[in-house]
DNA sequence: GTCTTAATTTAGACTATGTCAAGATAGAAT
DNA sequence: ATTCTATCTTGACATAGTCTAAATTAAGAC
């Protein structure tokens, strides 16, 4: 993984002490973190941490282009350090979320919406395990 | 539309006036509504009602089959009277959500998950409207 | 180093979505 | 009428997320 404070500097982002230890928890998990999630992670090392700054660095990196907010469980938004375009599979017994690649699927281009700008094409895919 | 008395009789759920007014609000319009809007539109006609028994009734006709709890949007979970499988398309800006029809994708079978039952797929589409 | 200013962090209040339990109410059955 | 069961309401609670004001920290100028 990519060094979090040169991560912070390639977007301006001031490296701070909080900063790069949300950035450390979010770009080496694939486990796709709510920010919550990220937050109880993050302050096991760090408790004075708020909430506030775990927000505000998450969503910072959602604008800068480095994070992506996936909406695909119930209740919050999670964040996948995976910005290449790529599918997602919901376990919906565990609510664990697993990347699909894209060739997976032929999504063929979308012509019959001409005056939307389409930002995003994804399959979502949900199931549980089988009892045998 | 089918009566909103038979959709609850259909399902064992008893028709009492609370129950019909949420089966009309929620069935009658496409517009992916969450709970807390049918709640607002109901309580426009029926102004006791309470945020519990709109929940207790979405959450019952989707256990029955009857409804489809979807994730697409922030913040909430919005219900879709559709239940045939298809696709969606969500406007990132506005917050309205369209059914695309399910032929609009060729979504070949999943083979790769043999010890997962898949549940549901969909290809979700986001977008905004282009400004000329 | 000290001062000034800008950026960042913090705690806590606040809002919204959703769940839950306890009591009140209404229907159906006897 | 009484009982049993289903339903509804209220209000408390939980969690996700936003916002603000004050405190900290860092950066730049001198």
């Amino acid at each position: 993984m990519e060094n979090a404070i040169s991560i912070l500097r390639r977007c301006g982002m001031q490296p701070t002490p909080q900063r790069i230890a949300v950035v450390d928890s979010v770009f080496k998990t694939t486990a796709h973190p709510s920010a919550e999630e990220v937050l109880k992670n993050v302050r096991k090392d760090c408790p004075t941490l708020s909430r506030a700054t775990v927000y505000n660095t998450l969503n910072l990196l959602v604008e800068k282009g480095l994070l992506k907010a996936q909406v695909l469980k119930e209740g919050s938004v999670v964040f996948d350090p995976n910005i290449q375009r790529h599918h997602h599979f919901v376990d919906e017994d565990s609510g664990q979320i697993y990347d699909v690649p894209w060739d997976t699927f032929k999504v063929p281009p979308i012509d019959s919406l001409p005056d939307y700008e389409i930002t995003e094409v994804q399959v979502v895919v949900r199931g549980r395990k089988k009892r045998k």
